[in-house]
RNA sequence: UGCCCGGUGGUGUAAUGGUAGCACAGCAGAUUUUGAUUCUGCUUGUCUAGGUUCGAAUCCUAGCCGGGUAACCA
């Protein structure tokens, strides 16, 4: 990891100084242990990666461990599908687990003998309300609720049924566990929450062997103490869970981590949620979990991201309480970052405009050595060839041009980018559309490598590649998915999807990129010189065809003509 | 309407009772064979009202605003 990804003199974050001063206190003997705990019921996405930097940053900042802990105790929605994206993203994000993954499926039965030893101590009990009676049952925010009437059951008889409901002697729905808190506590969660459903349901790892399935709130703080987490990091939402967590871990007189709430990552103009990821999907209004506007870690991969760019995002935004929205922009940004420093130049036009130099013979051709890092001359040069027919980019042509604008015009000159100054001389124009369809131009000998000895400012210098060796492609553009920055924005009633945008995806075809892009790797970045960064299409390329994505553009000057 | 949590420039984030700093965005300038990069400078902020203190963004009280919360989801 680069330097700037490094928290030696960065500022502690909320979290990281409550880990330090407990290690400095000596709790858990000074140890630290974290880990990162998805549901396998979707792709990971950019508000994961904060997440996954935070939990395996702090173990490793801290000389703890962390693990890897998938939280399926929900047949009806996990796949294996996800347990092996999610595996590959955290993987690719540069993040290895310690130890192998865990599941909490794996604590089935622990949990299970758990909940027997809750029933022996008189904490938890079977209750056969449904689904609305429990409703009923609980009250609201200004209401205490009231006792289920099977809260008095005896132990015996709780356990004979707890027992039975594990042997699927009842259908779905007719029975829960329920744990004996409080019913008119102010913490909803207390009001005697379920601990076990009845689910006769394929499981993705323990298939038919269960019929009934622990919930969320018995699982994962049981989990964490199997595991000896020392600090069980997870976002706001569960903060009023905390009281719960920690009355399980009490009753049970087990290990008790402690859970520390931050807020999640909003980002603008996109959405986060896996629901509506997972809409976007199933409506085909993207080609999948990694089309490369999702933000989903495998959709920013096939984007161009890199780990590192999205790891210096990470860290760069913070961990507070505080509900926040980071602009788009920021991500952008780290990226640009990332890639100025590291991806190799080359040139690609990517709506080309053919010009003739008419003062070079067609015979000829010319080797020219281009730099393919302008401020890293480690990163070596590479040859391109000027001959007479090249082919610029349409926008860097006006026929009748602004002042401002400093690029090709009618009788005006610019430099090709290393190669020769060229000026205009006609501009040709099909007879019917009017549309251009050619530049001739001459070029001045006197200006090779684009050097003016004469000492006259050309101030314009544009990329281009010769027809003659030119390879043709096919590129991508992308703009983000939501055309408002937030969907809370959203009036409601309407259909969110209507705030998408159309301009999403732009794609361009016959594109014309130097040759040497021709033997481009995938999981290479490139900078197109003054049109951004770009990569392979890792779905869609092959040896007949060259799919370029644009990662990012470059940043532009907002008064450029 | 209860309970919990939060509120520092446009957006985020530091300052741990002692000079309100940094990043992104924006603006201005320099450099430039990418209108990129790089460099320099600038604008903009402690939700409100009280209190404690020599001193408050920080501690206390109240209010205001925002978020979460009443699945057999996680």
């Amino acid at each position: 990891m680069s330097e700037d990804e490094g928290a030696s003199s960065a500022p502690l974050d909320f979290i990281r100084q409550r880990v330090a001063d407990d290690v400095a206190a000596g709790k858990h003997g000074g140890r630290v242990q974290t880990r990162f705990p998805p549901e396998p019921n979707g792709y990971l996405h950019i508000g994961h990666a904060k997440s996954i930097c935070l939990n395996f940053g702090i173990a490793a900042e801290f000389g703890g461990r962390c693990n890897l802990r998938f939280d399926d105790t929900n047949p009806l929605a996990e796949d294996t599908e996800y347990v092996e994206s999610i595996k590959e993203d955290v993987r690719w994000l540069g993040f290895q687990w310690d130890g192998p993954e865990y599941y909490a499926s794996d604590y089935f039965t622990a949990l299970y003998e758990m909940a027997e030893r809750l029933i022996l101590a008189g904490k938890a009990y079977v209750c056969s309300l449904n689904v609305d009676q429990v409703r009923q049952y609980r009250g609201s925010w200004n209401s205490p609720g009231q006792d289920s009437p099977d809260r008095g059951r005896s132990i015996e008889e709780n356990l004979d049924l707890f027992r039975r409901m594990k042997a699927g002697e009842f259908p779905d729905g007719m029975y829960t566990l329920r744990a004996k808190i409080d019913m008119a506590s102010p913490n909803m969660n207390l009001r005697d929450p379920a601990l076990y459903r009845i689910r006769h349901a394929h499981h993705h790892r323990t298939g038919d062997q269960w019929c009934i399935y622990p919930n969320y709130d018995f699982a994962h703080g049981q989990s964490d103490s199997l595991e000896g987490i020392t600090h069980s990091i997870c976002t706001l939402e569960f903060e009023d869970h905390r009281p719960l967590y920690e009355w399980f871990l009490e009753a049970l007189e087990i290990h008790q981590p402690q859970q520390i709430e931050f807020a999640r990552l909003n980002l603008t103009n996109t959405v986060m949620s896996k629901r509506r990821l997972l809409e976007l999907v199933k409506t085909g209004r993207v080609s999948g979990w990694d089309d490369p506007r999702m933000p989903t870690i495998c959709g920013l991969r096939r984007r161009g991201y890199s780990p590192q760019a999205i790891r210096q995002f990470c860290t760069s935004i913070g961990v507070t309480k505080f509900n926040s929205t980071t602009p788009m922009a920021r991500l952008e940004e780290a990226l640009r970052h990332d890639l100025n420093e590291s991806a190799p130049r080359a040139m690609a036009v990517l709506e080309p405009l053919k010009v003739v130099i008419e003062n070079l013979p067609a015979e000829v051709s010319e080797t020219r050595s281009a730099a393919n890092h302008p401020a890293k001359p480690e990163m070596g040069t590479r040859e391109i060839v000027f001959g007479r027919e090249i082919y610029i980019e349409r926008a860097d042509f006006m026929e009748e041009a602004p002042k401002s604008f400093f690029r090709l015009k009618p009788g005006g000159e610019v430099r090709l980018r290393f190669a020769y100054v060229i000026k205009c001389h006609e501009v040709v124009k099909d007879p019917q559309t009017g549309e251009i369809i050619e530049l001739r131009c001459t070029y001045d000998p006197e200006t090779s490598g684009g050097k003016t000895p004469d000492g006259r400012k050309v101030k314009g210098t544009i990329h281009w590649v010769s027809a003659a060796t030119a390879v043709d492609a096919e590129v991508r553009l992308y703009e983000n998915l939501l055309l408002v920055e937030s969907l809370a924005e959203v009036a409601e009633g309407e259909d969110w999807k209507d705030q998408l945008n159309p301009g999403s995806l732009r794609v361009l075809q016959g594109c014309k990129v130097e040759p040497s892009l021709a033997g481009a790797a995938v999981g290479q970045n490139y900078q197109f010189e003054r049109n951004g960064y770009f990569c392979l299409d890792a779905r869609d390329s092959g040896a007949e065809r060259l799919v370029f994505n644009r990662s990012v553009s470059l940043r532009e000057a907002s008064d450029k003509g």
